[in-house]
Parts: C-alpha cells; sequence; structure tokens
DNA sequence: GAGTTTGAAACT
DNA sequence: CAGTTTCAAACTC
C-alpha cells in the first residue's frame, strides 16, 4: 500500500520526532501525563479493544485471517505486550492493522510519540506544528490513542486514493467535532460510515476516527453482517468529536465513490474485517453479496436486505441486525430501518435490546489464543478460537450451508451448538469440543474456580447462553475506567462510549463490532486482556492483566482481579 | 425469477 | 422454558 507521502514523511522523520521530543512542549506534555508512554501503548491498545468494538467475528473468516497476517506482522514490530494485548488488538482489528503500520514505519517510542506524530501528520497539514493547539488537543489526543493513531495511520497506509478523505477524517476526529450539518448527508453515509460503532468501524475502514461505541453487531455480526457501516446515528454523537467523531462527514454520493474507489483499488474488502467490507462493498447487489459472503466469514459484503414484512425493524433485517440503515440496494417493503425513522429505528432497538441485550452484540467470538488453523482451502483458515456465541442449531443443513450461522461466519460449531449430523467444514461440533473453542466456557467455568488453573477436560456446560451475560455499558465504563485508572482519557472514552451507547441504544457486535463490530466486543471477551481474565459468571469476568499492562500489579506478583463485563452492552443503562 | 428449504427470531 | 409461528436468507430449479 502506498502511504501518503506526508504523512509517512513525517512519521519516519527523525528530525521532526527529536524536535517534538526535546522540545518544551513534549516535555510538558510528559510530565503531566501519568498517561504517558507506557502504558500508552498497551493500554490504549486495549482500551481501543475495548471501548471499540471490535470487528466482528469477521475476521474469523478467510478475511480473518488476512487480518491476522497483516496483525503479526505488524506485531513484530509493535512489541506486543503479551499475547493478551495481541488480542486485544485484534478486537480492533481495524484500527489495529492501522496501528501495526503506523508502528512498523515509527521508531519504536511508544504510542504516545506515536499519537503525537500521527497528530503531527493531522497537522502537518499547517505544516509546522501548533504546539499550543497540540497542548491544548493532547488530552482527545490521548483518549483516541490507539485508536486515532492506528487508524489514522491505517488510514494513510492503507489507501493512498483515500487518504486525502481519511486524513481529512482523522484531523477531524482528533481536532474538531464532526458535525454534520446535514442529517441525511450524514446518515446517507452512514451505512458506509456508521455512526457509531459505524463511525468506527467505518472509519476503520475508511479511516475514519474510530469511535467508541460501535455496533458490535454490524461488526461482528459478522457473519452476516458485518456491515458495520453505517450505523445507526449516534444521536448526539456528532457532537464529540471523540467518538463518533470522526465521522466522515460524507454524503451519500460521496461514500458512494469512496466505496468504488476501493473497491477498485480491490483492497478494501480484502483487508477490512467483513463488517467493514460490507459496509463499503455492499451497494451491489444481492448476488455480489452473497459472492462476498463467500470470501468472509459468512459475509463480506454489505448488508442488502429483502424483507418484506419486518419493516426492517426486527432481527430478521440484516440491516437492522447489523446496526445499519437500509440503503438502496436494499429491496425492503415498507422499511422504516432509514435515517427519516430514526426515532423508530432506536426505539425499536431498545426494545429488542431489553430483551435480549446481546442482540446486537457480536455473533461469532473470537478466542484470544485463536490460532489460524491454516488448511489447503481458505475453509481451514479460520481462527481456531473463533466460534458462534450461541451456537447454532442446525437440523438438516449438516452445518455445511449458510442456513448455519456458524458456518456462515465462517467458524466452526462448538459445544454451544445444538445441531444434528454437524459436518461443519470450519470445524465440527464435537471436534471442536475440547478445543479452545470453548474457552469461553472454560473460562467461566475457570473462573468459577479460581483463576489460571488449568481447565479441566470436564466438558463445560453446554450452551451458556451469551445472552445471559450482563453486559452494560456502564459496567464497560468501569473496566475502563479500572484498567486506565481512572484517568481522564479513560473517562472520556467511557463517555463516549456512553453517549454512543445512549444514542444508539448500544449496542455491539460490532457490538461489534460487531461484528466485525463484533469481534471488538469479541476481543473484548476474548482478548488478551480477557485472556487472562476469569469468568466470573457469564456476564463479567476477572480479568488480570498481563504484567506488562498491568499498573496495578503488585510487586509481590499478586494479580489484580478486575470484574469486566463480557460485553458492553449498548444501552448505557441497564 | 419463482418456489422451496432452512433455521433464527419472535411470539405464545 | 418449550413449542409454534413468522420471517427472510439461502438455496434449488
Amino acid at each position: 500500500m502506498d502511504t501518503p507521502p506526508k504523512n509517512v514523511t513525517q512519521i519516519e522523520n527523525p528530525i521532526s520526532k527529536l524536535k517534538l521530543e526535546n522540545s518544551p512542549v513534549f516535555n510538558y506534555i510528559n510530565s503531566l501525563s501519568p498517561i504517558k508512554p507506557v502504558r500508552s501503548l498497551p493500554i490504549a491498545q486495549t482500551f481501543g479493544s475495548l471501548s471499540y468494538s471490535s470487528p466482528p467475528s469477521v475476521f474469523a473468516s478467510p478475511h480473518v485471517s488476512s487480518h491476522k497476517g497483516s496483525r503479526f506482522k505488524s506485531d513484530h514490530n509493535h512489541v506486543p505486550a503479551s499475547v493478551g494485548e495481541e488480542e486485544a488488538l485484534h478486537e480492533t482489528e481495524p484500527p489495529q492493522i492501522l496501528q501495526n503500520e503506523c508502528t512498523t514505519t515509527t521508531p519504536p517510542r511508544g504510542e504516545t510519540d506515536l499519537l503525537k506524530m500521527c497528530d503531527g501528520n493531522v497537522k502537518q497539514k499547517s505544516e509546522t506544528p501548533d504546539w499550543d493547539a497540540m497542548i491544548s488537543d493532547s488530552s482527545d489526543i490521548l483518549i483516541f490513542d490507539s485508536m486515532n493513531d492506528s487508524e489514522a495511520s491505517t488510514c494513510f497506509l492503507e489507501r493512498p486514493s483515500d487518504s486525502k478523505t481519511r486524513s481529512l477524517g482523522v484531523a477531524k476526529s482528533t481536532l474538531e467535532p464532526v458535525i454534520n450539518s446535514n442529517d441525511d448527508l450524514r446518515r446517507g453515509g452512514r451505512r458506509r460510515c456508521l455512526d457509531f460503532e459505524q463511525t468506527s468501524v467505518a472509519s476503520s475502514s475508511r479511516c475514519v476516527v474510530p469511535s467508541i461505541g460501535l455496533h458490535f453487531n454490524a461488526i461482528a455480526l459478522s457473519s452476516k453482517d458485518n456491515n458495520a457501516g453505517n450505523e445507526y446515528p449516534l444521536s448526539g454523537n456528532t457532537e464529540l468529536g471523540l467518538q463518533g467523531s470522526i465521522t466522515p462527514v460524507l454524503n451519500s454520493q460521496d461514500n458512494v465513490r469512496e466505496n468504488e474507489t476501493r473497491e477498485d483499488a480491490g483492497q478494501g474488502v480484502e483487508e477490512c474485517p467483513k463488517s467493514l467490507a460490507l459496509v463499503e462493498l455492499n451497494q451491489s447487489s444481492p448476488k455480489k453479496k452473497r459472492q462476498f459472503g463467500q470470501a468472509g466469514e459468512g459475509e463480506s459484503s454489505c448488508k442488502r436486505c429483502n424483507c418484506k414484512r419486518s419493516k426492517c425493524l426486527k432481527l430478521y433485517c440484516e440491516c437492522f441486525a447489523a446496526g445499519v440503515y437500509c440503503i438502496g440496494p436494499c429491496s425492503c417493503v415498507d422499511c422504516l430501518n432509514k435515517p427519516i425513522h430514526e426515532d423508530t429505528v432506536m426505539a425499536t432497538r431498545k426494545q429488542i435490546e431489553s430483551r435480549n441485550p446481546l442482540a446486537f452484540a457480536p455473533k461469532v467470538i473470537r478466542n484470544s489464543d485463536s490460532i489460524m488453523e491454516v488448511g489447503d482451502d481458505a475453509k481451514s483458515k479460520t481462527p481456531a478460537s473463533a466460534r458462534h456465541k450461541r451456537g447454532c442449531n442446525c437440523k438438516k443443513s449438516n452445518c455445511l450451508k449458510k442456513y448455519c450461522e456458524c458456518y456462515q461466519s465462517g467458524v466452526g460449531c462448538s459445544i454451544n451448538c445444538r445441531c444434528e449430523g454437524c459436518k461443519n467444514a470450519f470445524g465440527r461440533k464435537d471436534v471442536s469440543a475440547g478445543s479452545s473453542f470453548t474457552s469461553m466456557d472454560k473460562e467461566n467455568e475457570t473462573s468459577s474456580r479460581g483463576r489460571t488453573e488449568k481447565q479441566p477436560s470436564t466438558p463445560m456446560p453446554l450452551r451458556q447462553p451469551l445472552a445471559q451475560l450482563p453486559i452494560s455499558s456502564n459496567n464497560m465504563l468501569l473496566t475502563h475506567q479500572h484498567l486506565h485508572g481512572a484517568s481522564g482519557s479513560s473517562l472520556h472514552m467511557s463517555q463516549s462510549f456512553r453517549r454512543q451507547d445512549m444514542s444508539l441504544m448500544s449496542h455491539s457486535k460490532i457490538g461489534t463490532i460487531t461484528e466485525e463490530r463484533a469481534e471488538n466486543i469479541e476481543n473484548l471477551i476474548e482478548s488478551p486482556m480477557t485472556n487472562m481474565i476469569n469468568a466470573v459468571s457469564p456476564n463479567s469476568k476477572r480479568v488480570s492483566l498481563p504484567m506488562e499492562l498491568s499498573p496495578w500489579r503488585r510487586n509481590g506478583g499478586r494479580k489484580l482481579l478486575l470484574s469486566i463485563p463480557t460485553f458492553p452492552s449498548l444501552t448505557p443503562h441497564h
């Protein structure tokens, strides 16, 4: 990928870096924050992962593999604190990738620097660093952290063609609240750039700033959705630069064009998490969708529904389930899943969430230790640990058709599945039962007993309803705060999160984050962090941070256990 | 493109 | 919680 020269230059330019480091401003900033470098890397990432939804399981699919590939690649450079960290990153795949990339091009100094640099990039436009602005913005920047960094970098790296737009988006995200003067415009763009999560997701794909509350589902969903795209508008989101901040302010046309461009480039799809890809690609016809879907875990294409009776306000509707508005390509009838009916959409979402808090969460969860099982064919490339949360219930398809959510998502069946005659090409239930897949279950079980003990070879309780997991955005917040020591930034994040949740109704999985939107969520759940996490209950897990990440860790080596919600619920209150 | 099959979502 | 119905995607022809 071509990186916009400008950015690269900046990032790589040692001189500027030096200047920055030596400058009074730099020192000042450093002295200010507790947030500093050290944790900045890990935490930021974690943050990102935590806060943002992850890309959905989307990643589990072949796409995933590619992602992973890049991830690994970059990871090297980026000094992974631990496996967990990696996983955490995982959640924010898109961002992560970006980040990694960014890291790649930068001296291993810390994300802080990275941020600065990135920031610098943004500002660079104006050439000389505006120190005052920098300082004033520093907080924001910090808040964004990895996300921004990564995204920013990603943006730049990812699509040269879009660099302009992306950088713009980044800049906006970092520097100013993205205000969409025109809702319609915004919405129009939404599909591609979801507001909630989407924004983030979208951003990731588009390099827009990541938002915090993602639609996990959309993202995560992957399977079907993964579209993270355009999500419902966070009402009020816009005002926060942070969050959604960065909603790319594109009108639909622009988006379309952008998408087209991307498609032409042929990159987006592969590199983007399925969800993302969906968002962007889905403008096409249903057939196209299928094709894409194949590529991805389940579908990589954008969502396009064909609802006749649900008004696109039920989970039957893929768009709705993915947290995106129906758009042109949809063939739905009496569709209410449109920006015009935002209130209705939100209300409905809330209602559904009240019934099932995880309704919009990513359906596929990836294990922290997920390792790609590389096989001869693409199918075998699924993440070993990716699994459908609830599992499927196939009776006749043998889990060999897309009727099967597991199969559709590109993940193997697990003990959570109640399928009959499972022949899932990505992993059969019986086979996976003892594998890492059930990690979640294992974790839960383990958690109940203590922590890092080895898992019992005993079968875990079958199908733990994820839905039962208590996840609340509030919890999320707490978690974040805890993790970050309640730093201002974390607070920011939390707040952002909340807002998004509120406005969105909370969602991913990905929710998700999605899936994609989901994966972030998933990652949260299974992320590196989570790896270290022991589940206390289905909803919360005890988390012990890796040494590197855990500032609270006692010298004695005692682990600090935190209770972390598995999923951030989209709804703020609950 | 129409019709069928399938299984998730929703409902009772 | 289980059984049934509704729904829309996936699939077949």
